[in-house]
RNA sequence: CGGAGUAUAGCUCAGCUUGGUAGAGCGCCACCUUCGGGAGGUGGAGGUCGUAGGUUCAAAUCCUGCUACUCCGACCA
């Protein structure tokens, strides 16, 4: 591509709505521009990294042996009332009429798609399993979509849907799917992590996340240093630590702690530090009464592992205020174990504790040397909470915290969308199942913005060659003066071509600076100067995006060709 | 949806407190000089100051409503 017919854009200042990296880069590059929240043009530059994911992930799902498809991206009400998603999906979903007032949505998922088109296609055990994918626009009317590409309202994503006969098969696609995932980012050359994620609202079944690993990651991820465990902290484990509990040291003694309403104060006011104290959360069980929950003050509750133990009411639903003075007659603050007759549990974390600062159940006091079984009865024990760096994990191997972008995600359904939309097929004896079905998402527009987040200096992007918008780029110097440059740069360009590097010319006339700084921000891997003196010595100046110096190399397309590992 | 903030030229912002005739830098166009790390000069184009109303002789500036966008929380590829 020549640059002078490329419509490159950038810009030196890094515009004032973008917060982090990646929406800045892209912004100042060119690759996108914003035309309403969550909604983005791709330019010409942008365009050619999103293609380069999108090829990348279409060969790879090809070689797994799933079968490409496009689905309509506006989908009838009937589907989704039948999957009964029409209600749960609530204002995620863009909905809209047509002149007859039928309604539709824009598809922000295509479960109820796929298996429509399944149920009319397919209804023979011969026919199974099939994988089916598309690479399309889904929208998404995210509460907040923030971080340009990052959570954005229409994205691009490739979703794949499997159907089995049974679950041995199931399993089996989710691994080859899984595998297919892994070869797309090691393609691409992004780190990442494959981590377990909460399965949700539809139990038991497995589900796993891609995530590229980033400082500015939104989700956390808990990892075992022996490499045997990893979940997104959502779902991460732990369990009691192995020390045993220490025997009580003083006597409870009720102090004094007015205006103390939170564990920081708490810790100041008692010069303890928050290990050593333990926090009272009040969340309502499912028979409407509460259920007192305790953790270590420095600790935080995760809400899926609490709405995940029975009789604990779900969604989560905090206890208010009334309905705490009403049962401990203080309020939030002050609350402890002592002398209460609700449901109590309490995390692991506290389970072989000893003499910990507790609420006393009465506003602006606490206790000190609190001890389950003497103080209180010993109340049920459970996961409550996010593990946090260091804790075991479920086979005792230490947990160390990651921050992670999702890319991916690879999940078996079920039934859950089969039966909902009455998919069946008949098995070998004409008896008729109802199929198995797996989905397996992937963020093609996303990672784009997460490789940017990976990959980056002062100076702007530095692509993996993979995705990169070009390959090389080549640089002329004076070439309005030199017409020995202008033909050494139109000669190398086309032997670039011709030898299938996806090159760039700037022949865009701008001085050396300009030419350089633009190079780097938008992330080209190689570039080659082209200058007179080079010319004459025979030699071409190459620089790697990520090298801290310039080096000489035989002017020859070949020895091009060799420095850029082809 | 709750909380916080912003809205003036293509971009980054000043002007608003104390009402009085629209500003800078970058970018863009033309010409000249420059030309190996975001050059300099001269001239130029470009804004109904988010929007609707109100107060006033007079509103970018004060008041009210609305809208859009950004950030913090629950959601997700």
């Amino acid at each position: 591509m020549r640059l002078s017919a490329f419509a490159l854009s950038t810009t030196k200042e890094t515009p004032a709505d973008a917060e982090i990296v990646s929406h800045q880069l892209m912004l100042r590059a060119g690759m996108i521009r914003k035309l309403g929240a969550g909604l983005y043009t791709w330019t010409p530059l942008g365009i050619r990294v999103l293609r380069k994911v999108e090829s990348i992930v279409r060969e790879e799902m090809d070689a797994a042996g799933a079968l490409e498809v496009l689905m309509p991206a506006v989908q009838p009400a009937e589907l989704w009332q039948q999957s009964g998603r029409w209600e749960a999906m609530g204002d995620l979903m863009l909905r809209m009429t047509d002149r007859a007032e039928r309604q539709y949505c824009f598809g922000p998922t295509h479960e109820e798609v796929i298996t429509d088109y399944a149920k009319r296609d397919i209804s023979s055990y011969k026919q199974l399993p099939v994988n089916f994918y598309q690479i399309q626009t889904k929208f998404r009317d995210e509460i907040r979509p923030r971080f340009g590409l990052m959570r954005a309202r229409e994205f691009i994503m490739k979703d794949a849907y499997s159907f089995h006969m049974d679950e041995a098969d199931l399993d089996r696609e989710y691994q080859v799917m899984r595998a297919a995932y892994a070869r797309i980012l090691d393609r691409i050359g992004l780190d990442y992590r494959i981590v377990a994620a909460d399965s949700g609202a539809i139990g038991g079944a497995k589900s796993e996340e891609f995530h590229v690993l980033a400082h500015s990651g939104e989700d956390e991820l808990a990892v075992a240093e022996n490499g045997a465990y990893a979940a997104n902290i959502e779902a991460a484990t732990t369990r009691a630590s192995d020390t045993p509990r220490p025997a009580p040291g003083g006597e409870l003694r009720k102090v004094d702690t007015p205006g103390v309403a939170t564990i920081a104060d708490l810790c100041a006011a008692l010069e303890l530090p928050a290990e050593a104290t333990a926090k009272a959360i009040v969340v309502m069980g499912e028979d409407d009464k509460p259920v007192l929950l305790v953790l270590r003050g420095d600790h935080s509750l995760n809400e899926i592992k609490a709405e995940g133990i029975d009789g604990i009411a779900t969604p989560l639903q905090f206890a208010d205020e009334s309905t705490i003075r009403e049962h401990f007659g203080a309020g939030p603050g002050s609350l402890g174990p002592v002398n209460v007759n609700l449901r109590v549990i309490a995390d692991y974390g506290v389970q072989n504790a000893a003499d910990m600062a507790v609420g006393a159940n009465y506003d602006g006091a606490h206790f000190v040397n609190f001890n389950w079984g003497r103080d209180a009865v010993e109340p049920e024990f459970a996961d409550l909470r996010n593990v946090v760096a260091g804790d075991p994990s479920p086979d005792g191997s230490p947990l160390s915290i990651l921050r992670g972008i999702e890319v991916g995600h690879v999940f078996q359904l079920g039934d859950k969308y089969s039966r909902a939309l009455e998919l069946s097929v008949l098995d070998e004896n004409g008896k008729s199942i109802t199929p198995q079905m797996g989905c397996y998402g992937f963020g093609v527009s996303r990672i784009v913005a997460a490789a940017i987040e990976q990959c980056f200096d002062n100076a702007g992007i530095c692509w993996p060659t993979a995705i990169a918008p070009f390959e090389l780029v080549i640089i002329p110097i004076k070439a309005d003066k030199s017409a020995a440059v202008r033909e050494a740069c139109d000669k190398l360009y086309a032997e670039c071509r011709q030898l299938g590097i996806d090159v760039a010319l700037d022949d865009r006339g701008l001085r050396p600076g300009p030419m350089f700084a633009d190079a780097e921000l938008i992330g080209i891997p190689h570039r080659v100067v082209v200058s007179d003196r080079g010319i004459e010595a025979g030699t071409l100046e190459y620089k790697g995006r990520r090298d801290s110096e310039n080096s000489e190399i035989e002017y020859s397309v070949e020895a091009l060709r060799q420095k850029l590992g082809r």
